[in-house]
DNA sequence: GTGAAAGCGCTAACAG
DNA sequence: CTGTTAGCGCTTTCAC
């Protein structure tokens, strides 16, 4: 492979101006950049990326910790994180904790090896105690995911409005007795969404009944399963509140098989505003995330810390959340 | 951050010694590998990664270019080639084309600067002639798209048994106005599809209505607008095939809001066996692709080829396809 | 078993 | 405006 050296030579000039000419630097003269621009051509000349980065202390690359690729709500995200990179000529690697601390630890990894210029993390398995050493290797931005304790930029959704909304949504349609699906209940957007949940029931004075709530529940695997059990159970709920519109799904397709009408004896709300949204029948009333804007905030965000190096310091970033009524909660509309 | 130097500075030795410890050579005394390890610790010395690859000629890194992330079919196959490299400590670069030949073209040069150590191409937005070139920077695999000008390896599936074995079931039910979708047209994998399609047809004396083929058809918001189409036509074909999952799901979408019936008036037959297909009612006829089994097996040539560095010949794994009935198209089971 | 030294390909003082 | 030179941090001959 052809080297600067390579080009150099046969443009009869030294390393440096050949690097001038790659960097668009000043102060070469129009027709010696010519000649190492022809020479570059001429040798199919392109700068090593590896020396590049040992020699600028920097790779132009940056980690996202998801998930998983396949659960849409990261899939999107990390699609609109790739796309905002790109504008800045970043790449994008992909890591995919599949739900394990330790590969969460591992790739963060990826940080200490400087074979990336930041991490951006967007869930947290491990305790912030974990996580926080790897800040002396390099800026780490939170993105959906928050943590009181971490001084580091965080851009996220406001949670608990999401789940106050969507609940107060239900009850003023009348319902009392409402189901409740959460994710991982370590993570403080679950926390805050029932907070949320929970605000909305005790501003109505209305209770809530433990039973109807739980926990670890992802895919529509997991909203069959539910709809399942809250059939058996003596005193349903009218309503249910999940934390995916996936699991949404699953409720209203186990529902229809079990003849069960949807709004009419159970009212579904989902989460996230995907396409499957629009596409089940009825159409799932959710709420919507603004990823593409939280995706666009939080790259524009690591681009500055990489810049100013000033990454140790909380700067809070929260982006609204919206209902979204559709067929799944509307008696009327039926 | 510390560096090697300093890790042999503190354990009072060469950086040679550290190296050797590092990579697990052997002829090094047990005494002094625990004073390295001890050093190494203490400092919490990592290696640096773009040194590493600079004097290595290697990042341990691949790219996948793939047209976005949020198409299920592709975000499964990052899913599950992120999973392979990971086994191999290998990362993904995960390259968005958005349907833009010029991005294909930009992603490549990742192989150019040496940023990856090889790239698999899952769809292919420009001629061979353009890509062919880049191959004498470093190993491409074809994995999914195939070409047969390509002279690399390739690991696809038998997409004309997946559209002739759909075809074929439609036929046996009893149709002989199939209406067929397709994706972009220059691509092979829509090419052997279609060709099933027609040998379906050919073996049993049907004619094919060209009027009911369709190009570029590739969201959910496409098969709606097809079902509408259709159902404007004097005379309606009474079964779809569809070239995916989603464009199926939006078909059928459509078609229960318009009163039609599925599959009484239309039977659809979708592709790729996504999560969906299991969650409209009806459940949606499909094809299965073995999209893991096709990431693992890519990943594994991959790894090859970079070892042994003889990626310019053509070697091709095919994977079969198989036919999963549901709802959609059995009129029976209703 | 261990170390000295060269060099992977590039950029940035610094000198002229 | 241009070139000389010294590394970035690592691995690997080669010599002892």
């Amino acid at each position: 492979m052809a080297t600067i050296e390579d080009v150099a030579k046969l443009a009869g000039l030294s390393r440096t101006t050949v690097s001038r000419v790659i960097n668009n630097h000043p102060y070469v003269s129009e027709a010696k950049k010519q000649l190492v621009l022809d020479a570059m051509k001429q040798l199919g000349y392109v700068p090593n990326s590896s020396a590049r980065s040992l020699r600028n202390q920097k790779t132009e690359m940056i980690a996202v910790i998801i998930p998983r690729v396949m659960n849409p709500f990261f899939g999107q995200l990390v699609e609109s994180l790739e796309i905002a990179a790109s504008e800045y000529h970043y790449q994008v690697i992909v890591c995919q904790t599949l739900y394990s601390a330790k590969k969460e630890l591992d790739y963060l990894n990826l940080l200490k090896t400087k074979q990336v210029d930041g991490v951006i993390l967007t869930t947290l398995l491990n305790d912030w105690r974990q996580i926080e050493p790897f800040l002396d290797y390099g800026p780490i931005v939170l993105c959906n995911e928050f943590e009181e304790r971490a001084n580091i930029p965080t851009v996220h959704m406001n949670q608990e409005y999401g789940g106050y909304v969507a609940t107060t949504h239900l009850i003023e349609d009348g319902h009392s007795r409402i189901a409740y699906c959460c994710g991982n209940m370590k993570s403080n957007v679950t926390k805050a969404r029932e907070k949320g949940f929970r605000k909305a029931h005790t501003e109505r004075g209305l209770q809530i009944d433990e039973d109807l709530v739980f926990r670890n529940v992802f895919t529509f695997e997991d909203g069959k399963k539910i709809l399942k059990k809250l059939m058996t159970m003596e005193s349903r709920p009218t309503a249910i509140f999940t934390g995916s519109d996936e699991v949404a799904a699953g409720v209203i397709s186990e529902a229809k098989k079990m003849g069960i009408m949807v709004p009419e004896e159970l009212a579904v709300v989902g989460f996230d505003n995907q396409d499957i949204t629009e596409l089940m029948d009825p159409m799932i009333t959710t709420i919507h995330q603004p990823v593409k804007e939280m995706a666009h905030k939080a790259m524009n965000v690591m681009m500055d810390k990489i810049k100013h190096k000033n990454y140790k310091k909380k700067e809070v970033y929260q982006l609204p959340l919206s209902l979204v009524v559709r067929e799944s909660t509307e008696k009327s509309a039926q």
